[in-house]
DNA sequence: AATGAATGAGAATTCATTCAT
DNA sequence: TATGAATGAATTCTCATTCAT
């Protein structure tokens, strides 16, 4: 701060924009430090307390900064735990539009989204609970932003199933909808049980590999 | 209630304690019913605006009783949740000590029990929203009161799956808890968004035939 | 007034009167017993819990009563704790009204006095409490009602030590009401401490032997 | 803040240091300024209407701040009033500690005693009917927090007593806690009198006199 | 950008009192 | 008279958010 201050009173030189430009990077990238350091503080905070018994004062204090810090970089408390969820549903939309067109077929399609639902939460148990169990705290975020996106998220899943049924690889009696709900239910049931800490560590890798199998074998025509 | 119409026919004499034990009754029928009112108005509110974002006085409004009233019954805003929980839970309980037991084979009790939770809440999608996503936005409730429970009934079922692979009805390489969760999960996951609004009646029934075919294929030997 | 209602409606005899009066006055008595039930079961409660702190419900179930049974007797909780003082109050206004003037000198008058507040107590220790303590809890009584006939009682002293200056009993170099105001206050705090607990039986009485004197003492001229 | 402005005419660098020790003392000083803000105004709010009929809010309003303000200063409304009585006392318990042993004798000290507690209410009308009327309109102040510190104030003033008497200052017939009780209550009666509003300005001082002359010669051999 | 003191709206719960039976 | 279920006004305290420094 005292150095931009001063720098106000000197001439403008030339040589100042790149070094300009190097401090607004440094200034961006510790700016992105801190707004990771309070969510990664609110992840830790929320997961213990839930959303709501959480106070944003904790937050600040995990996260190491003034309370009112928080609210330069999130408009609210409710906006942290959105920035958590939009995290990482953007892996998920990322990962299903760069991978899922490299598999062939259907079933392997399936069991690779299995694989990754259950993939991105591995080792993030504290995160992991947030997005099973804390998510659904908050009311509004639950209708207004989350349900579209899972809905979205469902619908990918059922388009798969349908894709494989019109290939022959799944069986025609089921509903395409119906399988994408037991399947996504079926991988949140599994990471509910690991967050509320009754499993370990690899478990998720282990559960992955053992529901494709059953799900695979259950849609085979 | 048509007792006590008929004993105002009988002399006044041998009347008199039929009578005060007609009025005690008719008191806790009375009680009953308010405290009946309570609940469901509370499932009608809690549903439409989650648990954190309705007032009790809301609830007091819906259910045509004073403030105060909501507290000769409950000891809280908490308990009200509890309670509608509670209700299905021993419900759910009863069934699995009363009726499993007489389904022969370990297949024929894994479809009784998803035929049982989605039906439980067929015809009830409020009570179903307040199950599935009210619930879990009480972090007490979901850590004290629910989870035990929940466990519970995962074991239960993680009991039948290994019972049907002791009998070779059931493949020996899933692990029985990952397939409780799954299954539990898988239901769940279709109760959500059939409460979330995207599904018409009868939707659960259906559901429940092919999820039974679909799990019961998969865990073939 | 019931009385008066009955007898329009029947013919008037000579025999009812008699039992009807008998009735009345069993009526009066048990009405009395229950009044007096209330009573001393407010002061138990009060004593223990300090006015504020007692629920009128407990008062109900200390006496035995049901909660709209108090009100059938006193207009209000605060009503409770002035009947409690007006019946001492009426006592030891009785006692200086009947006794006083049998005292020939002041100084056995103001001896007199001294003895009958501590006496007045004595034995009953939870009224004490409620005299000294409790009732200082009700901001309008203590202003309203006991404040004006505490400022009664105090002139009375002064009216003894005046008296007693005029008869050459007393020193002329101290002014009666501040006289007035340390014997009572003396006696309040030696109350006080008493009633909060720490003191044996029969203190009260020892006590007011030496306060007596030492008051006497130095007031003799 | 002298030291402030004097700092800006220095230069900058050695100013640093000094200028954030002088922001820090500002801010304690503005932080007790609010902290006697509050106290002050409750000291009003309280003798006007009591403890139990005052609302926190009232307290806000007279002393200029919001609700919620009052609640960083203190826990809880009842600690308002413990710090109100807290403050008198320390500075009685230090007048005690450091002015009583230059008195040579025990006579003396009792009349310290006496100038003391009436002195340190003379002209704080207001304070002195908190502390003799409104402390105890908390039961649990007066029984957990006051009742300890108010019995060891009583047995320094017995100790006072027992000194005398073993020098033979005072006679030997009366007990030292009795007239400890005594000399407390007349004071506090005093003081009660006074703070109801019967009585002029400068009359505390002139009640020490009258009530030190009464006891002493009363105590006297 | 950072701070954290100050704000004040908001809500659960209690309990004196009423009144239908 | 007696009951006790029902009422609903009333109030403390919390905590997300703001804003002067």
């Amino acid at each position: 701060m005292s150095e931009s201050s001063l720098s106000l009173r000197r001439p403008a030189r030339a040589a100042r924009k790149p070094r300009d430009l190097d401090r607004e990077a440094a200034k961006k990238r510790r700016s992105r430090d801190k707004r990771d350091r309070i969510l990664r503080a609110a992840t830790r905070v929320f997961a213990k307390n839930g959303f709501h018994a959480t106070r944003v004062s904790e937050v600040a204090k995990a996260a190491g900064v003034a309370d009112g810090t928080i609210y330069l970089y999130f408009k609210s408390k409710e906006e942290l735990l959105v920035s958590l969820f939009e995290d990482r549903v953007s892996k998920l939309l990322a990962f299903m539009r760069e991978d899922l067109p490299k598999r062939a077929s259907a079933p392997e399609r399936l069991r690779a989204v299995i694989d990754m639902q259950l993939g991105l939460l591995e080792g993030e148990r504290e995160l992991a609970e947030v997005i099973t169990v804390i998510l659904r705290q908050s009311t509004r975020l639950m209708k207004e932003f989350a349900a579209p996106q899972f809905l979205a998220y469902l619908d990918a899943i059922a388009k798969i199933v349908q894709e494989g049924q019109a290939a022959g690889d799944f069986r025609q009696d089921v509903a395409p909808h119906i399988v994408a709900r037991a399947v996504f239910g079926a991988l949140d049931g599994i990471t509910l049980t690991w967050a509320l800490g009754r499993a370990e560590q690899g478990a998720l890798g282990r559960a992955a590999t053992q529901l494709g199998d059953m799900f695979l074998r259950g849609l085979a025509p």
